[in-house]
DNA sequence: AGAATAGGTAGGAGATATCCTACGCATCAA
DNA sequence: TTGATGCGTAGGATATCTCCTACCTATTCT
């Protein structure tokens, strides 16, 4: 019956993808490393907060330091994002064969029937 | 300058799925609808708290409800899940090419190289 | 009708998240 | 060496999250 108790990897993974400004610095390092300033540039918010998101980026390996100088390089590493993948994965079958709603399944509607969607 | 202000659905989508409650219930409805009672029996938390889970996921339309007689049957709804499907695209190339870490990118390895995946 | 069952909502406690300003500590430029 | 720049951390205000117990309605059983 006790299911879940501590955070798992995998948690901290979805809840830092939970907010928007953090996804949005992954998708600034897609097309390469940025510094920290740089990245915090692209946001209407205080230099601060951008860097207390970037440091829950590091905490959950989403992103990696490199210091040059006074100057850090944030750059992706997208191998935690594997598991929000491997997460989906059993879901792809829904989207497929688009079996999204039970009412199709109970009723037994012909699946020819409902492709308006 | 300004990013972002108010909560587009994907962000209740990748919000939904920040808590392990609500994507354990994601997962017990991979194998076909269940109750809410059903679906409570499986946490150990007061009934009320999965139902209030249950609510972020209909919010957000993950999940459908179905009323049969007095019970009520969630399902899958598994559509809002392309959304982040979609977003986790662009990463794909990362660790398809195993490119990520600055360090590779920098020292610029020979491509080939990293194709045991 | 009366009791039991399914399950949602209200209100609140405590924890966490998200922002801010103030500050500290390096590093580089003059 | 002094000043400016890059950037992290501290502490705090406020909002939101996550859980609880108490309570309510609707349906079904006897």
């Amino acid at each position: 019956m006790p299911h879940r108790s501590q955070t798992l990897p995998v948690d901290r993974v979805f809840a830092a993808l939970a907010n928007p400004t953090r996804r949005d610095v992954l998708d600034l390092l897609i097309d390469g490393p940025r510094s920290a300033s740089d990245l915090a540039a692209h946001f209407d918010m205080a230099r601060p907060s951008v860097s207390e998101h970037l440091r829950e980026l590091r905490e959950c390996g989403l992103v990696t330091e490199a210091r040059h100088g006074r100057f850090r390089l944030y750059s992706i590493n997208a191998e935690p994002l594997l598991e929000v993948r491997d997460w989906l994965g059993p879901y792809e079958r829904f989207w497929r064969n688009r079996l999204t709603d039970l009412g199709r399944l109970l009723d037994a509607l012909p699946p020819d029937e409902a492709d308006r969607a």
